[in-house]
DNA sequence: GGTGCCATGTAACGCGTTACATGATTAT
DNA sequence: ATAATCATGTAACGCGTTACATGGCACC
């Protein structure tokens, strides 16, 4: 949803061709390296809001056949959308990872050594930071503002996703091998009546 | 690729049907209100999964009509590709939020009040950090480790997050109203020769 | 025998990505 | 003229979601 209502406050501050949508966004986040949106999802999000109602569509330049140049503006549905979301806090992005799964999957089989998993992810995660931290202490707080956010932003979940690993170490120090159940599965049907696997 | 790489680690384990697949990657995670696995990601998944020659479906009970029911086995090729995985250190998911662009957004146009903005976002991280930590701490560590991971996991990133809006914050008062310029828009067509707005 | 509940899917959509197509303009 | 380079898209796919369809089995 960030590019959808991106796209909406950008054209709520003027109309504006697909491209220079594109230019906004990038001077928006500060730096195409750190958050590059394609032009594909640009022009597609764009169609999605105008089926929507939300951004309407003129052609430029000549008005009989598309001259393959078009305008694209906010409609007073999108400026209410848009005011809505203003309002409204933000989900936390799901904390699904990847990492996580890796990590349960290598404790319920012998498949992978579980520390050694751990170890590997800690020396991804601090090669990130020294990396992340050195380019954000080489901006400039002027004029690159928003791409040091995006850096303060990825430092400290750097910093929390560490802090977890040895967490998640000390936990396994306390509760040695943890065996990972079978799920038990339902047969086909209704269940029967004293179903104990309703509550478990 | 999370629930990707779950289903093959876990067909590794031994051929389930879909629907056991299900169930062990929710006891696998530990609860399906942390990370529910809808049955038609699970369906999806296993059609790519089969397409692409990780897995190999076989049909239950009968062998001449689909009897409704099928069961999934990983190949050869799938267990290569999962032990790759097991090697290799994952990317962190992207900081790309949507709160960042609903903060850049109000920064740039008076639409929106970026204080109040900050405000909303930290009340409601506050919120959400006390309902999980309560939740975490009604854990048991012996029967539900997953949940307690990804419960742990959360709390370090809504921290994160909270730090992170106390930085922002400081670095706005530094510098005051920080005008976000209006982007360049090139002419269509090859750019012209003294062309400033390359290395810009 | 009908009803409810569950296993097992299919269809369609949204967001995002990569690859490719088209047209305008300028350097050579 | 031709090639380079950029603006402006379209097509197809992957992952994930919500809504819906089907059929077996237990219960009344």
């Amino acid at each position: 949803m960030s590019v959808r209502n991106a796209i909406l406050g950008l054209l709520d501050q003027h109309p504006r061709h697909g491209y220079e949508l594109r230019a906004a966004f990038e001077s928006l986040v500060g730096g195409e390296d750190l958050w590059d949106v394609k032009p594909a999802q640009i022009y597609t999000t764009l169609a999605r809001l105008e089926e929507c109602g939300l951004v309407q569509t003129t052609s430029d330049l000549g008005e009989g056949d598309e001259p393959g140049r078009r305008i694209y503006a906010i409609t007073p549905a999108g400026q209410a959308e848009l005011a809505a979301w203003y309002q409204t806090g933000v989900e936390n992005g799901h904390q699904r990872d990847e990492f996580f799964i890796k990590l349960m999957l290598s404790l319920s089989t012998g498949n992978a050594n579980p520390r050694r998993v751990i170890q590997a992810q800690r020396s991804k995660l601090y090669q990130d930071l020294h990396s992340i931290t050195t380019r954000r202490d080489q901006s400039n707080p002027r004029s690159e503002l928003a791409q040091i956010f995006l850096l303060d932003k990825m430092i400290m979940h750097i910093e929390a996703d560490l802090r977890w690993l040895d967490l998640v170490e000390a936990r396994l120090d306390e509760v040695k091998r943890q065996p990972v159940p079978e799920p038990e599965i339902r047969p086909r049907g209704r269940p029967k009546k004293n179903d104990v696997m309703r509550k478990a």
